[in-house]
DNA sequence: GAAAAATACTTTAGGTTTAAAGTATCTGCT
DNA sequence: AGCAGATACTTTAAACCTAAAGTATTTTTC
């Protein structure tokens, strides 16, 4: 059959194609947004982290990561759950050990390896710091209710789910 | 009237407490996840950003902002944009500069201030590589309805009022 | 109209981050 | 046993990013 005579029979392949495009453009905004969200709540969390407690966002985020983990966590599952690199981690780690926050403890089984540790201060420090940090994402968000925070959540989980099925294939 | 001899009336007092802090665990969940949707988006994006075409992620997000505007934007308009602080913009703005793919132009009215332009090479190279990073994020989300894309762009669109509103004040 | 305040951008110092290369150790294979 | 490859972490170089201080210009105030 000739396409070009097909008349209104024309119209769902010329639909697909919009649609296609339709979709593109929908995702570009719902990405756009869901970073700005992102993005602004991550500067103000920084802000405040320093200015109430003199500690940088990503020191946090590995004392936040180590906290539900008493026995402690090794580099590479820092980094896996940190989603940045192992580079990154080891220069972290560095700065909170200096600060007698956390600990390497290292594994007689595997000497290439150690656990992180929050030490006792450090666990302390987090407690404290926690506590507010929570206090602060329950107010940026106080604007959304409950049902479209429940809602946020699903479609969200959703969502990581399928980039995980994207990416790491 | 007694508290303690209430009995089943008792309860909403005790459920505007645990309300709150159930609201608290509800906010930090959304935020993660989101946080966590975010991240991954962005690092595969970067790393696709530089296997395709050698160029960084910031670069790429300042090209994004230029091209909208083809009188060009100032460097405060660029930070505000972008949410980095001013000192970030310059430090990408020569970078591009020195690719020859943007371009300072100055401002007779107000010589403090200049406008950052596309060139043309810059406006061509930016829109090959938009076309496919289009293609990335509709890649990476397809895996979303429509319509739950739909509903998470209003969604966070409501949640972003909100930050601003309890940010900017 | 001059001083004070505000604005627009840059510079600096310190921390974060990546990608890639490097070191040490372990595992599996023969 | 010994070697090849894999694994766990670190180091390095370059870029990014913030906060704070600095420079130049404009606007406001009196």
């Amino acid at each position: 059959m000739d396409k070009e005579h097909e008349g209104a029979v024309d119209e769902p392949v010329l639909d697909l194609a919009s649609r296609l495009t339709q979709d593109h453009h929908q995702s570009l905004k719902l990405w756009l947004r869901m970073l700005s969200c992102t993005v602004s709540i991550e500067n103000e969390v920084r802000t405040r982290l320093r200015a109430s407690f003199g500690i940088t966002l990503p020191r946090f985020d590995l004392m936040a990561q180590l906290e539900r983990f008493p026995d402690g966590l090794r580099m590479g599952e820092l980094s896996k759950r940190m989603m940045v690199t192992g580079g990154n981690i080891t220069g972290i780690t560095d700065q909170l050990e200096q600060e007698k926050l956390v600990l390497r403890v290292v594994d007689p089984k595997d000497r290439r390896s150690y656990s992180v540790k929050l030490t006792p201060a450090g666990r302390r420090a987090f407690s404290e710091m926690a506590k507010v940090h929570e206090g602060w994402i329950a107010e940026l968000l106080q604007g959304v209710t409950p049902d479209d925070k429940a809602h946020l959540i699903t479609l969200l989980s959703h969502m990581k789910q399928q980039i995980n099925d994207s990416t790491d294939k």
